[in-house]
DNA sequence: CAGTGGTCTAGACCACACG
DNA sequence: GTGTGGTCTAGACCACTGA
């Protein structure tokens, strides 16, 4: 026990530099970093990983690895469902997106069932990043029936948020989300939005968005990058 | 777009192979496997850690890789708090602990502040694994004032749950727990007690207990492979 | 172009299980 | 002992950025 890997005592070496660097500073590159710690390219990367995810550390391809100042934190009671841009919003913090994608086009077989549609009934898709303070924060993917929302609609008039967009115009009229949680590693697809490695730890929501009828109005794919958020529910005790 | 990296290649191949086995059946060793999908042992590891946290494959040092049964998945919503055990027991899945570690001992800064008490005041501190149907699942630390818990009432009476053994009790009147969530890598002590490779994501769970004067009885933290767990909540959605 | 991070390979050595 | 997975290394090549 108490075996310290060359990964652990690495941690803990990246950990002191990380700290001691001012922000904005830039660290050496990783061939250099590497051999000034006496490990392997590939090990040095691995140990970078959890910093990134916590937001310590920033690594752009063709440009270099930078510390970054301590990240402002979005905290979340879950028990209400409320938009990252409006939680945002209320701490001063400015969020904003970038990359947004989006397509309408018709259902495949999960996502029909999701939104309680027939196979190949149209659908609109809206993927984005989103960035607080300049720093890729999260990534959502919205999934809605035409019928709910079009691809005119956002165009006209999109924040970053579909939900917020839906309470704006008030129809229809939303009551409750069903959200589940769960822990994934980022696909190569999703770490290069989030600027992020392969393999890295993401939160990840998964949420069907109910109206008064009780039809799934939104079906939505929800990954976080641990570090920018904080997210918190009170649990009731039940007797035996 | 839809560049397909070897990793991502692997990824289907190694779906293929593992749900084509019959559950128990071992795949070859990691340099044959390698050799055979014409990837590095590097790789191929890379992308076996997917198949691990999904609960489908178990890897054995000294012995071999092999092809879970698919596992039963312990759901449960957020609302309400109850122990992994009480959970498995009412969809009837056998569950117990091992690994158990036990250590009264003054408390460190960090949990004193957590419990309320002061630098130096005694603690006991529960470690254990959590095995549904024989796999560990959960990796679970709950920290005590010995006012509240000794060492000698859990060996007397252990489940695996404090929360089933305080309520056993009666005393102190729990109320309610207060829950961070958030995705995490798993380290290397953590990642060989669950049987899992170092940097495979958790989900974790950071939890204060309160009693009824609204102190901290016990804080607590959990790590749970994502294949054998789905935890949801109901999000109310509340005006603009 | 030169320099960066992103990916992948081949191979070494270790720790562990089993005969 | 042999054979397995766990860790780490050195080095190659690619994709990207910015001068």
């Amino acid at each position: 026990m108490a075996n310290a890997s060359a990964a652990q005592r690495l941690h803990e070496d990246l950990n002191l530099i990380i700290n001691t660097a001012d922000p904005g500073e830039q660290l050496p590159s990783e061939p250099v970093l590497a051999q000034q710690l006496g490990v392997s390219r590939a090990t040095l990367r691995e140990a970078m990983r959890t910093f990134e995810t916590q937001g310590l550390i920033s690594r752009r391809q063709g440009i270099g690895t930078f510390v970054l100042r301590p990240a402002n934190v979005i905290e979340s009671g879950l028990e209400v469902l409320e938009s990252i841009e409006s939680q945002a919003q209320s701490i001063g913090l400015p969020v904003n997106f970038g990359e947004l994608d989006m397509v309408c086009r018709p259902a495949k077989a999960g996502e029909a069932e999701a939104l309680g549609l027939g196979e190949g009934e149209k659908i609109t898709q809206i993927s984005r990043v989103i960035l607080a303070e300049e720093r890729p924060v999260a990534y959502l993917i919205d999934t809605l029936p035409v019928q709910v929302l079009t691809c005119d609609e956002i165009e006209a008039d999109f924040s970053g948020s579909v939900l917020d967009l839906l309470l704006k115009r008030g129809d229809p009229a939303l009551v409750s989300s069903r959200c589940e949680i769960n822990a994934v590693a980022a696909s190569s697809d999703i770490a290069r939005m989030l600027n992020l490695q392969r393999g890295d730890a993401l939160l990840r929501f998964v949420s069907s968005l109910y109206d008064l009828s009780g039809k799934v109005v939104d079906y939505s794919l929800s990954y976080f990058i641990p570090g920018y958020f904080r997210f918190h529910v009170v649990r009731q005790v039940v007797g035996l």
